[in-house]
DNA sequence: AATCGCGACAACCGCATACCT
DNA sequence: TAGGTATGCGGTTGTCGCGAT
């Protein structure tokens, strides 16, 4: 037995969507909101399954997409966000406002993996993929997904009836220390884990703003852990200060933390594997 | 002028995961 | 908790336009 196909094929258009079918799927969205895209055909009067229609919608008539010239900034960002996050095309999107996963997918199949592998001839002493990658990629994508960008964070949780969480509101996440009388994280040995997901995944019910920013991490892994290292340099300290407590930074301010961020990736990379 | 090759990008497909009952 | 459904994601394919021959 194979798959369930997601709609049947038989009375459905496929291929390109005409001038008439994007203007029914614009007005039906616009009457009654994204969603129920299963549903939303058959209302809407459209022979198209659903998701097509979410894909068409998502990539190509939401209002706020920004549509080709993409910019050196842009550029230099997916290649950067790529060595990091790999094919992670939705969250490297999430880093550009107004580009889809499928635009930025595009982009790098047809134009940034030739050029990339043009000049990425490894000239210093980068890692393997069997060397540091696996915690250097689970931070960053973690990294990554707490850069949803606030507007779309608050937005979701607004649409979901989700009460937000302090920092997602701009007030800072209070974050709990983890320490042996913790409760929560006692039985878990942290270096499992890298200090992104351990902080992630605090609690977050207690502490002030001030023991958050002072939590030691030294303590938590030691002085061996290659977590350490962002322990030790003062400016990464600052961008998780920047980051954690203000989700309403504007959008550029966010770039910048996060070019940084990955600059210190660069560094760490090239400097000690 | 015809056609071939290739790049760009829209759309499709299958799988994974979240969500709901 | 299990099963079904909806949605999201990433790989792949199809189509179109344009330049080269």
């Amino acid at each position: 037995m194979g798959r369930k196909p997601c709609c049947s094929k038989e009375d459905l258009n496929r291929g390109a969507w005409t001038a008439e079918e994007d203007r029914i799927l614009k007005a039906y969205i616009k009457a009654n909101g994204e969603g129920r895209w299963g549903s939303l055909p058959k209302k809407a009067g459209l022979k198209r399954c659903g998701k097509s229609c979410r894909l068409r919608w998502l990539n190509y008539l939401r209002p706020d997409i920004k549509r080709g010239n993409i910019t050196s900034e842009e550029e230099d960002l997916i290649i950067r966000l790529h060595s990091l996050l790999g094919n992670k095309w939705s969250l490297i999107a999430g880093r550009l406002p107004g580009r889809t996963d499928n635009e930025i997918k595009n982009y790098w199949n047809t134009c940034l993996r030739k050029k990339v592998q043009g000049q990425h001839q490894p000239k210093r002493c980068e890692p393997s993929v069997d060397e540091a990658p696996v915690v250097v990629r689970t931070k960053a994508i973690r990294c990554a997904e707490m850069f949803i960008p606030p507007q779309q964070r608050i937005a979701q949780n607004q649409e979901k009836n989700v009460t937000m969480e302090p920092a997602m509101t701009g007030e800072l996440a209070a974050e709990k220390v983890p320490n042996s009388k913790s409760d929560e994280h006692s039985s878990v040995d942290p270096r499992e884990d890298t200090w992104w997901d351990v902080l992630v995944g605090l609690d977050t019910s207690n502490a002030s703003t001030s023991e958050a920013l002072d939590f030691d991490f030294l303590q938590l892994w030691g002085s061996e852990s290659p977590c350490s290292h962002y322990t030790r340099r003062e400016d990464c300290k600052g961008m998780l200060e920047d980051w954690m407590s203000d989700a309403t930074l504007p959008f550029e301010m966010e770039l910048t933390s996060l070019a940084s961020f990955l600059n210190s990736e660069e560094e760490w990379l090239g400097g000690e594997l």
